[in-house]
RNA sequence: GCACCCGUAGCUCAACCGGAUAGAGUUUCAGACUCCGACUCUGAAGAUUGCAGGUUCGAAUCCUGUCGGGUGCGCCA
């Protein structure tokens, strides 16, 4: 179904141009001001300008158009010019039916339903998840479903970092620890030789501890180089070492991204873009784009426009191994291949904006994608700590992912010990729920591109914006529910202030929706959710549902509080959070 | 140095192409349970939108300058 204001649009619209205006002065927007009216239009100050006349002229003029609709319980023309609409009590009713019966519950669907790629996730290979990789995958994972549930065919692909310098400080480390492993010697032979026993912890420390070597010793550098090189050129030895890291390492990021509940739909890698890479590198021959500069081969991609000096992009560095443009641009040669997507979303750390921007423009230069496929960065901020920088651990290392599921899971068991509502074997499953709802509420609430504080006491509290005010009302209608089960549930009318309001947040919803969509920013959704759960809370104070003696008006009331977990559960549902049936 | 982003209530954030009285949450204070779950609800207080100009019927929003913070700037990802 259509969202409200496209439909009042339409309707208004159609009354301006009625009227002799042009009807692109009709778009209809939600009030400023409630205590005046639920939507408003302005056109008539632009109006003015166009026909150089009082815009309260025009909107008088509009509005005894209006007035004839039936649906409009108000139709106003305030001061300078301002068009204030107000429905009726019988459509807002007929309009929350409509929701009830729809099967995307309200969300409006795409008129031209796109295919999407979203490249989120990101994570390393032999590197543990850490709370950078968080946001990535909460916001991806929430893009994905939103743009999902409207209607559109979205893949999500994880681009795991398992091809670059990283494998070779790994490979290199390992070497120089277990120097008789049989992958190490020349003569490897895959098909007899056995390979060590790797683990995700022995990964997780080899990695940080090359890493810091590199920076101190020239020499273990030049090697970690060289390993990389001989990796991505097909040496035997180093090949069967990556495959054991890569068994290992996907085994330990799908459990953690499980615990997320992130699901990926490709479990794609860097590596794969591999065999694309001289197609690409011949595109760019070709085309006459690369050349040769100090040693290392590169594109221009300076546009006159430019502010700022835009360096050139390397596409093979003078070692001649490749660097994460040349995977980025050989992956999108291949997602072309596979999905030939209208989109491509990448939801990346946004300080690696200057990076997407070259190599856009490559792509765009090399015409690897048609020209109106769009490649898009969504650049996300940083979770800070309450000093306001990255986030820390105690001793001012980088904090695990786990460690912080940990966190608060802990802190949501400790919320639900005391809870009599809650059977002794679901507490652990629902303190997992619980601490996930905290931490991807507070990071979702924020728009995607701003940095944001961690504050477990707040993330946690029921009391505000948070995923456990959003869980415990979703309880409450429960077990409201629960408890009227076999009583009869009508929407049948409007009989408090309460309802009224209840339903045009509900109506609003097709716009929250829509423009979520428009900004690719999930926090939207956030607040919309936490709007219907305030205004359920309201209601909920005011009106006993189960002593109501009016059957009709208890039969709507059912209805509707229904119909409010309903389309709070999907709200819920597009962030990536799970409910619980009771806390 | 150059470029980009950000400066809104004590704190954390909104404000949909420039519109009406700049909204929420939190904090503080004052209230509401014999009643469907008080992990709740109601109310009050709290803002010269960093600063100075400009554009116009109208500016948090656009332009210029300035101060403060963050980020990025060829072989890491």
């Amino acid at each position: 179904m259509k969202s409200i204001t496209k439909l009042l649009t339409e309707k208004v619209s159609a009354a301006f141009e009625k009227c002799g205006y042009d009807s692109k002065l009709g778009v209809v927007t939600a009030s400023d001001r409630l205590d005046l009216c639920q939507f408003q239009c302005n056109g008539a100050f632009s109006g003015a300008k166009l026909y150089k006349k009082a815009p309260f002229m025009i909107a008088d003029d509009v509005a005894a158009v209006l007035k004839e609709e039936g649906i409009f319980g108000k139709v106003e023309v305030v001061k300078p010019g301002f068009l204030n609409l107000t429905l009726t009590d019988e459509y807002m009713l007929e309009l929350t039916k409509e929701i009830e019966a729809d099967k995307f519950n309200g969300v409006p669907q795409a008129e031209k339903p796109q295919t999407i790629v979203i490249d989120y996730g990101g994570p390393n290979v032999a590197k543990p998840l850490h709370i950078g990789h968080l946001r990535s995958a909460i916001i991806g994972e929430s893009l994905k479903r939103l743009a999902r549930a409207c209607g559109n065919t979205v893949y999500g692909d994880v681009h795991l970092g398992d091809w670059g310098l990283q494998i070779g400080l790994v490979i290199a480390e390992l070497n120089e620890r277990y120097p008789d492993w049989k992958c190490f010697s020349a003569d490897f032979n895959a098909e007899t030789d056995a390979m060590p026993e790797l683990t995700a912890d022995l990964l997780c420390e080899v990695y940080p501890f090359a890493s810091k070597k590199s920076k101190e010793d020239e020499d273990f550098k030049a090697k970690a180089h060289t390993a990389t090189f001989e990796l991505q050129n097909g040496r035997e030895g180093y090949i069967a070492l990556w495959k054991e890291i890569l068994k290992v390492s996907i085994a330990d990021l799908k459990s953690n991204y499980s615990k997320l509940d992130v699901d990926f739909d490709y479990w794609y890698g860097e590596s794969d873009a591999d065999k694309f890479i001289p197609e690409l590198m011949q595109i760019l021959e070709d085309k006459k784009l690369s050349y040769e500069s100090n040693g290392a081969l590169v594109v221009d991609v300076e546009l006159e426009s430019d502010k700022a000096p835009m360096p050139p992009v390397i596409v093979r560095k003078s070692d001649n191994s490749s660097i994460y443009a040349t995977t980025d641009l050989a992956t999108i040669i291949q997602r072309r291949k596979d999905f030939n997507p209208d989109k491509i979303w990448y939801v990346v750390d946004k300080r690696q904006e200057l990076h997407f921007t070259q190599v856009f423009r490559c792509a765009r230069r090399a015409d690897l994608v048609p020209a109106e496929t769009e490649l898009e960065f969504l650049g996300f901020g940083t979770m800070n700590g309450s000093d306001g920088k990255p986030y820390k651990t105690r001793d001012g290392g980088v904090m695990r992912l786990s460690d912080l599921i940990q966190t608060v899971t802990d802190a949501s068991l400790a919320r639900l010990e005391n809870s009599s509502f809650v059977n002794e074997d679901d507490k652990e499953s629902y303190a997992q729920k619980l601490g996930m709802a905290a931490v991807k509420f507070g990071d979702l609430i924020n728009h995607r591109s701003k940095d944001y504080i961690f504050d477990l006491d707040k993330f946690m509290s029921a009391e505000g914006k948070t995923g456990i005010y959003l869980l415990y009302t979703v309880s409450r209608i429960n077990s409201i529910l629960k408890k009227t089960g076999d009583c009869k549930a009508e929407l049948n009318g409007v009989y408090t202030e309460a309802e009224r309001d209840i339903m045009l947040k509900l109506i609003m919803t097709g716009d929250t929706f829509n423009y979520a969509m428009e900004e690719k920013a999930p926090n939207y959704i956030c607040e919309n959710a936490y709007q219907l759960a305030v205004s359920f809370s309201h209601f909920y104070h005011e009106n006993h549902i189960m002593d109501e003696q009016d059957e009709a008006k208890k039969a709507s009331w059912i209805a509707l509080i229904k119909l409010v977990r309903t389309m709070i559960v999907k709200h819920l549902d597009i962030l990536g959070i799970e409910t619980v049936e009771n806390m």
